[in-house]
Parts: C-alpha cells; sequence; structure tokens
DNA sequence: CTAAATACCTGATGGC
DNA sequence: TGCCATCAGGTATTTA
C-alpha cells in the first residue's frame, strides 16, 4: 500500500526510463480507475517528459504541453518493462517510451488515478491545497501545534489528513506515533507543542528511513523492478497485534480509529 | 466551519 | 471444494 516512501521508491526507479525521455505513445485497456482517464492524456504522445516529481503521494510527469499526474492508490504500482504485451491482469494502462522500454500502470484495486492537465500541475484542484511535503523544513512541530489548536480530531487522523501533511498513510502514523510515544486517538488539540516537536521529527526519520530500505511490502507494493521493500522489518507496532513491545515487552494493541486499523502500545504511548 | 461516514474496488482470508 | 462475509486501505466526497 504505497505511501509517501513507496511512491518516492517507485519515482525514482521509473525516472531514468521517463526522464528526459520521449512518450511515443499511451494505450489504455481500462480507462476505469478512481477517476476516467481523460482521453485529452494523448496530448502527451511524442512529448519529451521535462520534468518528474513526487508531490505527496501523487507523481508528475511534465512536458511542454501538460502534466501526467498518477496516484498509486492503495494497491498501484507502476513498473518497468521490456515487452509491451507481457500484460498481466491488471494491467490498466501502457506508456511506450524510447529505446524498446515499457511503463505499466497496473492496479488490481484500482483506487489510484492517472489525469492530464495543461495548467501548470501545481494548480491542479486535488494538489492545489495539499499540506507541506513532510520532509520539507517547512514541516516542524511549531506547524503542527499551530494547525490542531481546538481540533478534536485524533491526532492519528489529523496527520493523515492530506491538507494538514501529505504522504503519512496508514502504516507511518501508526509507527510515527509510537516513536513519538503519542496515543493515536488522542485529540489533536491536546497534544502538547513538545510532543509535536518529536512528533515531526519521528515522522521525518521513519519515512527517510523507509525510503532508505525501498519501502514496505506488505501484501502487494513492489518498484518499478517489481522488487519489494525491506522496511517492515523494521515496523514496531504496525500489524503487531498481540507481539511484545520491543521497547517494553507489552503487548502491542489493535483499535479502530476513524475506520482504520491502528497499532499502538499502551505502555510507550501516553 | 468541523467531524464522521461513505464510496470506490478486488483479492486474501476465515468460517461453515 | 465452494460460498459468503469480512477486511484491507487513500482520499475525495457526502452527510451530519
Amino acid at each position: 500500500m504505497p505511501e509517501l516512501p513507496e511512491v518516492e521508491t517507485t519515482l525514482r526507479g521509473i525516472s531514468p526510463y521517463l526522464l528526459n525521455k520521449k512518450i511515443k505513445a499511451i494505450k489504455i485497456r481500462q480507462p476505469r480507475l478512481r477517476w476516467p482517464v481523460p482521453d485529452d492524456i494523448h496530448a502527451a504522445t511524442d512529448q519529451k517528459i521535462v520534468l518528474l516529481e513526487r508531490r505527496g503521494k501523487y507523481i508528475i510527469a511534465g512536458s511542454r504541453v501538460g502534466s501526467i499526474i498518477m496516484h498509486l492508490g492503495m494497491s498501484g504500482s507502476l513498473r518497468i518493462a521490456d515487452q509491451p504485451f507481457e500484460v498481466r491482469k491488471h494491467d490498466h494502462v501502457l506508456f511506450e517510451l524510447s529505446h524498446k522500454k515499457f511503463m505499466i500502470y497496473h492496479d488490481p484495486r484500482r483506487f489510484g488515478s492517472i489525469l492530464w492537465t495543461r495548467d501548470p500541475a501545481e494548480q491542479y484542484p486535488l494538489l492545489a491545497d495539499l499540506g507541506p511535503e513532510p520532509l520539507s523544513d517547512e514541516f516542524t512541530g511549531k506547524y503542527l501545534f499551530k494547525k490542531s489548536r481546538n481540533k478534536k480530531v485524533a491526532i492519528k487522523n489529523f496527520v493523515m489528513n492530506s491538507h494538514i501533511v501529505v504522504g503519512v498513510g496508514n502504516i507511518y502514523a501508526s509507527e510515527a506515533l509510537f516513536r513519538a510515544g503519542i496515543r493515536p486517538g488522542r485529540a489533536a488539540g491536546r497534544v502538547t507543542a513538545a510532543s509535536f516537536n518529536l512528533l515531526a521529527t519521528e515522522i521525518k526519520s521513519v519515512l527517510t528511513a523507509a525510503i532508505k530500505s525501498g519501502g514496505t511490502t506488505l501484501r502487494d507494493f513492489v518498484n518499478s523492478a517489481g522488487e519489494p521493500g525491506y522496511f517492515q522489518q523494521t515496523l514496531n507496532v504496525y500489524g503487531r497485534e498481540g507481539e511484545p513491545c520491543n521497547q517494553c515487552g507489552e503487548n502491542i494493541k489493535q483499535r479502530t480509529i476513524g475506520q482504520r486499523s491502528t497499532f499502538f502500545c499502551t505502555n510507550c504511548q501516553t
């Protein structure tokens, strides 16, 4: 399930095949993703990708005439292949690239999206109101503290809100809160400034460490070469219900917060 | 305005 | 072995 580290891993993997390369053709087998793949994406045909970047969990591939905006949803992946026709089930979109390479968008659950805009990508409605990048200097404990005053929403939901900060999904939210010693169900408005400083630091460190490991593979995440990540070996709480806490030995608890499975240690997190 | 619930989708899993 | 129910989860959208 791609969160920021998995998207970053994907971006780095596709970059050598996409950046400063021409898209020779786009073939859409299944346009029904989260939103229909727009027909005018074919305007990207024969265009060179001159900019390739990540914004939150979106991948933006910019050309002179417009930008392709991709999101992997929760089961999406982009892989680079040598064959156009090694088509597996759920291979929905095929990008023909230079040098007989192909980029294939694969997404069993079709929660992802592939969009096209002629305007500057940052103006696209889905991107325009996003919060800061967690790995930027703009993202600090002070920022979180300011944004959270009088908010009753659980701190876990708060940091998973992309309008507050992008890229923190269900796995890394649980992990960062464990590292910062904060109970996930606590109201965001009742978290202290000092705790927010620690939380911002831990969000940065857990995401950075996960990128170094090539992301987390629990079920289906694979990078652009079809390989899994290894960060799951480093997880402290996620998916470890009933197992002993790495810090204190107490059993890890699971609870549903905001419709999402949440893991924490009742001893280490207050 | 906020907060919570819902919708989208398929595959894996567990119970019978 | 088959069938049904449940869960997984990113996030825009809808409802309260």
